[in-house]
DNA sequence: GTCGTGGGTGAACGTCTGTGCACTCAATGC
DNA sequence: GCATTGAGTGCACAGACGTTCACCCACGAC
């Protein structure tokens, strides 16, 4: 007989939390935050709509809370993409290789994480949206510094780095965003995953090549 | 005395269509589709609720309307690049300029337009959401045939326009995000179209290197 | 063993939602 | 001129919404 032990107060509340997190994260997935509703949470979780502010105070400030966990989950791959490239015998290619690999990987695993910071980034409400695109910004920034620490980028300007890593970070947006919608067709999200690898070695050459000659 | 003539009927529904339209542009503006109630579009124009059945039978069905005037938007500005950029005489450099100019021009005439496309891409009701989708595709092969016109792509697969479209569609498409959201802000918006014009020509200048060496 | 804290309850409120139906009345087709 | 059409009205309804309040009652501290 399975022994179920008796389960502390903080325990219960801490599973109802994230309970209603993975309620909001299900329902808002075919529309947006703005359109979810506290009462269709609180149904879904199975407490009563009252219930729910003991946990958090209006939809909103759950969005935040979805926000922080979105962003746990993207920067746990940034941390595996640094740990990987970091190895110092990796040429440009294999460098691709791995990251696009990684980044597969985790948006397979981390779906709702990353399709919700897709989706409210444009359409969620107006705290949620700066929030977001501030920890997109961060993204950029420590994308830059990372770069600058590989070999012929010495001369770069800080100017360059921002300019090509921001032009990273959306290319890889927008293959989440479209590795997210082929979730179910492993063939189509082979060929995506293909794209970005492409993509992202014709960027990187493209500015080594522009770089090497500024003046043009 | 100004001459009001008497405006025919087919002229008065048109009128009040046209009212839908722009009232509910404006009212999504700060949230989604998926968040407009019919009452308040209908507030907004000034007639009763039940009054806007004349003209759609539903939120969704207006929306699919404002696909179709938004894409005309973008498709007068891919007109006017296509118009341009056709000069024989255009270096690569001069395309990258003139086509970023054009591109911050039509999104701060239509502002509305673009970002109800890059807003309801990810989070309108889901029949919005593809129909979105498929009108991007269709931009992005009708780039490819552009860019095979260009000079130095001769040998190019359909594959490799294929990818190098894409690339530059979601560039730009997340070039006219930034834009939008940087609407009051002239010198944020310089910026952001000269970080385009750098990425444009990074990314080019990355293709035509790439694929002059495609085994590596 | 007693008591306070706090997660969850249940009823009730006023407001907003989509939609049905019968209606008006000016522009239009004949 | 007369009949028809159809954009816009006004009322009514049932249901969903956010939020309030008083209320439980098991757990944890003392």
């Amino acid at each position: 007989m399975t022994e179920t032990r008796p389960e502390s107060r903080l325990e219960r509340k801490q599973r109802t939390r994230r309970a209603i997190l993975d309620a909001a994260l299900e329902l808002c997935e075919d529309s947006s935050l703005v359109a979810l509703s506290l009462r269709q949470v609180a149904g879904r979780v199975g407490i009563v709509p009252t219930g729910f502010y003991r946990h958090f105070d209006s939809i909103e400030s759950l969005g935040m809370a979805l926000v922080d966990e979105s962003f746990a989950s993207l920067r746990a791959m940034l941390r595996d993409v640094r740990r990987v490239d970091s190895d110092p015998g990796g040429s440009y290619a294999g460098i691709v290789d791995r990251s696009v690999e990684i980044l597969v990987e985790h948006v397979a695993r981390q779906r709702a994480h990353f399709a919700f910071i897709a989706r409210e980034r444009t359409a969620g409400p107006l705290a949620v949206r700066d929030a977001i695109r501030h920890e997109i910004d961060l993204c950029e920034r420590e994308l830059a510094t990372d770069l600058a620490r590989l070999p012929g980028t010495d001369a770069w300007s800080g100017e360059d780095l921002r300019i090509l890593s921001n032009l990273i970070v959306h290319a890889m947006v927008s293959t989440a965003e479209a590795l997210i919608s082929a979730a179910d067709r492993p063939a189509l999200a082979q060929q995506i995953a293909d794209t970005a690898r492409t993509q992202l070695r014709m960027v990187i050459i493209g500015a080594l090549q522009w770089r090497s000659r500024p003046s043009e």
